[in-house]
DNA sequence: GCCGTTTTCGGCCCGACTGTTTTCAGTCG
């Protein structure tokens, strides 16, 4: 069993435990063995299938002993038979906003809600309004939360399938038969969300290639298979599509199957006017018009070369102004992955994270980069075990002794993630503040002010000097919780104004703010921190998501203030009148 | 259920907001 399976389950005996009315201590416990499990650094499956997991904080002699069974045996008798209580569905529950585990097991047991669908109907005929505890507005609330729900159906966050993708892409081009392969549509437009994935590979043997494609081990059901074509489902409910073409029709099929929609229609118009058909296979002369011949095409450049245009990085084929920057040079030159020099905004055990300020340096520097950001929370986010005066200034000085070991190597910027209060003031006082090396300002409560009145909580926050960034600017959760009102635009010429950075969270849940504002903060001067919010020391590769999303923004690693080397970041960090 | 320890059991994370209530339970961060 994977520890994100064990961890899983350690989670869900914490959910039906809550639901039993169990002590919350114990349910606690629970839920911090599957952060454990989940973030431990080493093979814990290993360990706890050897009996060797005693020491480790946050697992007893319980969690032991369940760990064990689940390592050796792939089961668990405990959770099997808890889960035999209630019906399946019934997790579902716990993802509709406003529904708590007593809200949850009032309807189940006084009603016999044990699903979402049963749960639509209850709130549609009237019968949950008249529970106790419950009333219009809750109901209204919670058809709300369904709606945002059935919405997004079928939809995934990029960390949900970007394992998945890799590994088949993998697979496909670890066959003999093919050529080339590629992922292509939204996923390998860095959308922030997608519907399924869609893979396209070359080769002279579509019929074996796809005969085995549904074969490979994350298959959990065909949907499709012919001759060039096959739908799959992914255990983990993605719908994978898989198409096999000649070689030679792979930079066209390629072109055509990432998208976007938009995209390929100026495609297919530029090339009629050149007097060609443009479709997923080739260029074809059209009869009776007077065309230009048809170049050779062995690669994407060449296509868009064909049609008098630089390159266009599958981020930006959104119709978008791509075309128009294409024809004249215009286009950005994209920051890559490679170009990120540290990171900022991380979570330590101090407070809601995983790993110490010890462990995330390490890492960090594992990973190359040259600075760590800490920004643990602030004193008013209790939930998040936010740091009070004291133990920021304690934190302060353990961060400036381990920077003496690094004698220049490596740096680590001691800063907060201080909450902006609901008036827009801050939780620490500015002579606090002036003692960090840089300040990340982020909304945590109070998410259902109206839009002018939030708006101009944030711009209050950021006029503070103090404030190097804005935070996850929206607040939203992608998939499960809309951002809250706020004027984006105002909020970027605030920044602009007073040199405040603004956040790319580069969290798979948040990646906020989103790639469609960034082309209008890049233009008013504002600068960009990609920033992990790392709450573990695995959770500092997020960048990578983050760093799609700033190419789908257009952004170039100028743009990007850590891609600045140690010796230049710490300039930045000062903030204008500072 | 875990932890720490005066080694055997008591303590474990706080506050605001919402909506349903009429003084507070539940949810969220």
């Amino acid at each position: 069993m994977t520890r994100e399976a064990a961890a899983q389950i350690l989670e869900r005996i914490a959910l039906l435990m809550e639901l039993k009315g169990e002590n919350p201590f114990k349910i606690r416990a629970y839920k911090m063995g599957a952060e454990v499990v989940e973030s431990y650094a080493g093979d814990i499956m290993q360990l706890a299938a050897d009996n060797k997991l005693a020491g480790i904080k946050g697992i007893g002699d319980a969690l032991r002993d369940k760990l064990h069974e689940m390592a050796v045996t792939g089961r668990l008798e405990f959770y099997e038979n808890l889960r035999a209580e209630f019906p399946e569905t019934l997790f579902e529950l716990f993802e509709v906003q406003g529904l708590g585990p007593k809200k949850i097991a009032a309807l189940y047991s006084e009603i016999g809600v044990g699903s979402i669908a049963d749960l639509k109907h209850a709130c549609e005929t009237g019968v949950a309004a008249k529970l106790s505890g419950f009333g219009e507005k809750t109901v209204v609330k919670i058809l709300e939360s369904i709606a945002f729900r059935e919405q997004h159906a079928s939809e995934f966050r990029v960390d949900q399938v970007y394992g998945l993708a890799q590994s088949i892409l993998a697979a496909l081009r670890d066959h003999a038969d093919v050529s080339r392969a590629e992922v292509c549509g939204s996923f390998r437009r860095g959308k922030e969300v997608v519907h399924d994935l869609d893979f396209l590979c070359a080769t002279k043997h579509p019929e074996t290639v796809i005969a085995d494609f549904v074969k490979l081990p994350f298959v959990e059901k065909v949907i499709a298979q012919g001759g060039t074509k096959a739908s799959i489902y992914a255990a983990n409910g993605v719908q994978c599509d898989l198409r096999a073409v000649a070689s030679k029709e792979f930079p066209f099929a390629l072109n055509y199957f990432t998208g976007s929609k938009e995209h390929n229609v100026v495609m297919r118009q530029r090339a009629l006017d050149q007097g060609w058909s443009l479709n997923e296979y080739a260029f074809t002369a059209v009869e009776g018009k007077d065309s230009r011949p048809i170049p050779v095409v062995h690669d994407e450049a060449d296509l868009y070369r064909a049609l008098s245009l630089d390159f266009i990085e599958p981020e930006l084929r959104e119709n978008a102004g791509e075309f128009e920057a294409a024809e004249h040079g215009g286009l950005p030159h994209l920051i890559q992955l490679e170009n990120l020099r540290g990171v900022f905004h991380n979570h330590t055990t101090a407070s809601d994270g995983k790993a110490t300020l010890r462990e995330m340096a390490e890492a960090a520097r594992e990973l190359g980069l040259q600075y760590l950001g800490i920004a643990d929370h602030s004193k008013s986010s209790f939930q998040a075990n936010g740091l009070n005066e004291k133990r920021l200034r304690d934190q302060i000085a353990e961060i400036r002794e381990l920077n003496e070991e690094f004698e220049g190597h490596f740096r680590v910027f001691a800063g907060s993630e201080v909450d902006i209060l609901k008036d827009g003031s801050l939780d620490f006082d500015d002579e606090l503040m002036s003692e960090l090396d840089y300040v990340v300002a982020s909304v945590h409560n109070v998410f259902n002010l109206p839009e002018a009145e939030m708006t101009q909580r944030i711009i209050r926050a950021i006029e503070n000097p103090h404030v190097t960034m804005l935070g996850h600017v929206t607040g939203r959760l992608l998939l499960q919780r809309p951002a809250y009102a706020v004027n984006i635009p105002a909020i970027i010429d605030a920044a602009a104004e007073t040199g405040t950075i603004i956040e790319l969270n580069a969290s798979a849940w948040r990646l906020d703010m989103d790639w469609r504002w960034w082309r209008l903060a890049k233009e008013k001067g504002v600068k960009c921190s990609i920033n992990p919010d790392a709450h573990s020391t695995r959770g500092l590769e997020d960048v990578l998501f983050g760093v799609r999303s700033a190419r789908k923004g257009w952004l170039t690693r100028r743009d990007v203030v850590n891609c600045l080397p140690l010796g230049e970041i710490e300039k930045v960090l000062v903030k204008r009148g500072r």
